[in-house]
DNA sequence: ATTTATTTTTAGGTAAATCTAAAAAATTAG
DNA sequence: CTAATTTTTTAGATTTACCTAAAAATAAAT
């Protein structure tokens, strides 16, 4: 099987994959992975001769689909145990992530299998991404960040695109969460920030703030 | 904290500090964590230096305090989600060994915490081993190998030495395991041999199996 | 009490994943 | 289209946890 590094390193090209589509950089990569540009050559290449990732010379790196399956058989379990922790153990959104990323690497099939059923095949993670199944499919229902929408749009938050414990609680602070339901009042011209009425209330969220959230729209 | 490897090796220490009063020998740590004596002397004087054993030169190693400590932890999240596997994802207790030896490395305390309270505090893993309490307490009722009866003895199986998925998976097969209650009816004085009654049943079982299994005694 | 055997330690080396510093390639700018 | 800048790769070290082989200490046997 494959080491913590690498699948950790598996899981962030397949996420960087979504901005990067001709493949990513070497920065981007070691931005994401916290290291330094050499450390990441060196990863890829081996990444590279295992055939987990296609890679050129300073050309960036792409997922095979060995190497897909593997992130996807990360990602699933990293959010099944995300869902395990709120749902079994009492955990909140912000409290899930580094222990979920410990809990990813655990070598067995039937844990991962038995979870879920015990579970109940959870859909959703916590912070409102999908679960993949067993064999890698997963539903990636339309939406768009609060900070695309335009006045008048209705919608529902059924994401977040930063997870940070720090934005999560920030989240909390101001009363809205995955499922609120918003309508959107007003954009301001000069900063983009955004009003918001949510539960018959006024809120205002910063340009930032709403470039987080992710909105199925009515 | 400290490295998985050094979780290990205090475990370890743990588990034959039992055998070795005096100070465990490197070769037997050795043999135990599957590895060499030149190893074992370097990490005894890392774990020396962390001052989580006490260590001179040829005189084998001891857990200190802080040592037992961790050890304890270690173990306590073992048994907890031996017994999780067991209780919850349907496995049997043959199949929790290797995937708890994973998981009791994760490291978080809400996580362990919450796990305990989920299970409702269990005394006891699936092997029969008792569960030590957050503060490291557990009860050691007091047992004895079968191997060690005499004829007409009368007990329960309460636990087993050697919990290998072989030998727990021949268990099985003969319909013992914890909780089974036994009376000694012969010893073969020729190989050791030992002749059973147990629900009603009368099985012979080798000294080798019998010198694997904990009974407690009526 | 020496010699012999066993155990333990030391010395030197390896593989994985990281690092820094410098070289090479690609990109951007004038 | 060169020149400057940025990105990426190479080269050489470091750390952790191992290893083998040889030396040193302890234990056992004659």
């Amino acid at each position: 099987m494959f080491s913590l590094s690498e699948e950790n390193y598996l899981k962030a090209i397949f996420h960087l994959e979504r901005n990067y589509k001709g493949g990513v950089s070497t920065n981007a990569l070691a931005e994401e992975m916290e290291t330094k540009a050499s450390s990441v050559t060196d990863m890829v290449k081996k990444l590279s001769e295992k055939n987990l990732v296609k890679y050129k010379k300073y050309q960036g790196v792409k997922l095979s689909k060995a190497g897909r399956k593997t992130a996807l058989e990360v990602i699933r379990k990293h959010r099944l145990w995300e869902y395990f922790l709120v749902e079994k153990l009492n955990f909140s959104w912000d409290e899930v992530h580094d222990v979920a990323e410990e809990l990813e690497h655990i070598k067995s099939d039937k844990l991962i299998t038995e979870l879920d059923k015990f579970l109940e095949y959870p859909r959703r993670d916590p912070h409102g991404d999908p679960i993949p199944d067993a064999q890698g499919n997963f539903v990636q229902t339309s939406k768009v960040l609060l900070s695309a929408c335009k006045k008048s749009d209705l919608g529902k938050i059924v994401g977040v695109k930063d997870s940070s414990a720090a934005f999560l609680q920030y989240l909390d602070k101001l009363d809205i969460g995955l499922g609120s339901i918003l309508e959107v009042r007003h954009i301001e011209d000069f900063d983009q920030s955004i009003e918001l009425e949510v539960d018959s209330n006024t809120i205002t969220l910063s340009h930032k703030t709403a470039s987080n959230l992710y909105i199925q729209l009515e």
